[in-house]
RNA sequence: GGAGGGGUGGCUGAGCGGACGAAAGCGACGGUUUUGAAAACCGUUGUCCCGCUUUGCGGGACCGGGGGUUCGAAUCCCUCCCCCUCCGCCA
């Protein structure tokens, strides 16, 4: 959410930040009219229960009588014209705060300015292409030959874009979070957290997925309880409502979850594989940081993420989002894409988002800055470390081999049991 | 799921219709004392919002959340949530 403040004293520059966000800067109008109109009100009831509070504790010390009874007559009144005043106060509140909870984030001033993808910067680029003296396949061919993926069954057990994973590329998957865990544990510095994966509606306002993605979700209607889309959610509201200390910033956050999406957005595309299910595993990092050290978080988050790829063998490139490209609360954000040689794509497996204070406002997760006066809101930041099925399609498929195996990382291997490749089952 | 008990400031815990943002203790911070420290003593010690003559002043709100009764609610009523104890069920 963004701040009130800045469309009371700087209209123009969240019209422009919304401009650049593609979003209708027009909002900004309406907000400052819905404020206007709120304050006023606030005023105005402020005023009278001013003077309730006053007369109430007058009638308090009062002998019985006329007096006191013609006093307590009048502040029926008042009371009933502040209750009147506090209904209308609410109720433009209520608009602003809807308003405000649809509009995403204000780009940073340097993020690539665009509309949409086209104008995301490639960063750079590590790691060969893989060669082929043969024809690569795709992992949807590799993984039923391997006896890894089943895509049949999972439609049949719970429709399209569902599939089962088995034996070697189960164990792979699992293996992969635990050694990416360890990994950023112990090399990174995080806290290992296992959260729950299903939330209640205010985590997911918080993060932002809510109100306005709610078509994405997946949602058990009787509790009101809410499937993660990502770790991000439950690991960004841990200290939601919470007042931290700056000297415990910044806090570093990584969780293995499955996620849940429903893919509305996304209808009839990448169907094939599992490189877009309903659900799939994720290992997510997540900071909590003072404001001033934000952005260099987010360039070490980048890093922490590329240190996956790399220590996996994984050609990737990484790719500074333009403003039209961003996610609703990211403020600045990059992109790292794994090579996959079978299907010949780019597989984005990070998206790391410096998200400034705005899903911190949202949560109310603030800190008191040291030696200094009152709160502050965190800066919160997220990125994946990293998504488990793209990074299972890279392996397989730039690890196969003319003899239909596929070689394994190295550093997955004692992981693994010693397995050095997979074969056909 | 059933029965009972409970949610008050950083913590412990009093208050059960009016002078209560809330006693007391602990903790924390500042000061006095001390060669230094401890102890003792004195003082300070929450958050959010609105307004203004904006490093200050005035006002409003917050005692788990929401609603109600009342001139006035931490205190009374309703409702939801959470925690504890016992019983039931169960990975």
């Amino acid at each position: 959410m963004l701040d009130i403040r800045l469309f009371r004293e700087a209209p123009d520059a969240v019209r422009e930040g919304l401009r650049k966000a593609g979003e209708a800067p027009e909002a900004v109008d309406q907000v400052r009219d819905l404020d206007e109109r709120w304050r006023g009100l606030v005023a105005q009831s402020e005023q009278l229960k001013a003077e309730r509070n006053r007369e109430s504790q007058r009638i308090g010390r009062m002998e019985p009588g006329q007096e006191r009874e013609g006093l307590i007559r009048r502040m029926r009144t008042v009371g009933e014209r502040i209750k009147e005043l506090d209904s209308r106060a609410e109720a433009a509140r209520a608009e602003l705060d809807d308003l405000l909870l649809q509009l995403p984030n204000i780009p940073h001033p340097d993020a690539p300015v665009g509309p949409d993808e086209e104008a995301n910067v490639v960063v750079r680029t590590e790691g060969e292409l893989t060669e082929f003296d043969f024809e690569p396949k795709p992992h949807w061919e590799l993984g039923p030959e391997l006896g890894i993926l089943d895509f049949d069954r999972g439609a049949k057990l719970s429709g399209s874009r569902f599939y089962v994973m088995m034996r070697q590329g189960s164990r792979l998957q699992r293996a992969l979070i635990n050694w990416m865990l360890d990994l950023h544990v112990s090399e990174h510095g995080y806290t290992e957290v296992y959260p729950p994966f299903v939330v209640n509606p205010e985590c997911l306002l918080g993060a932002g997925q809510l109100p306005k993605f709610s078509g994405n979700l997946y949602r058990d209607a009787e509790d009101d309880l809410w499937l993660i889309p990502t770790a991000e959610v439950p690991l960004t509201n841990l200290h939601r409502e919470e007042i931290l200390e700056e000297a415990d910033l910044p806090l570093y956050y990584t969780a293995y979850t499955a996620c849940f999406r429903r893919e509305k957005m996304s209808a009839g595309k990448d169907v094939r594989g599992i490189k877009r299910g309903h659900q799939f595993d994720k290992v997510e990092l997540v900071k909590l940081t003072s404001p001033d050290r934000s952005e260099a978080e987010l360039q070490k988050l980048v890093g922490e993420a590329e240190d996956v790829c790399r220590a996996l063998g994984l050609p990737y490139r990484v790719k500074e989002l333009s403003t039209g490209d961003m996610s609703f609360a990211a403020q600045r954000a990059y992109d790292i894409e794994v090579w996959a040689a079978g299907c010949g794509e780019w597989l984005e497996v990070s998206s790391c988002s410096n998200c400034g204070d705005f899903q911190a406002r949202r949560c109310n997760t603030r800190y008191r800055p040291a030696g200094g006066e009152g709160t502050q809101f965190v800066h919160t930041l997220n990125g994946s470390g990293i998504a488990l099925p793209r990074t299972v399609i890279a392996i397989l498929e730039n690890g196969q081999q003319p003899d239909g195996t596929v070689v394994l990382p190295e550093v997955i291997r004692p992981y693994m049991g010693g397995m050095e490749r997979i074969e056909p089952q």
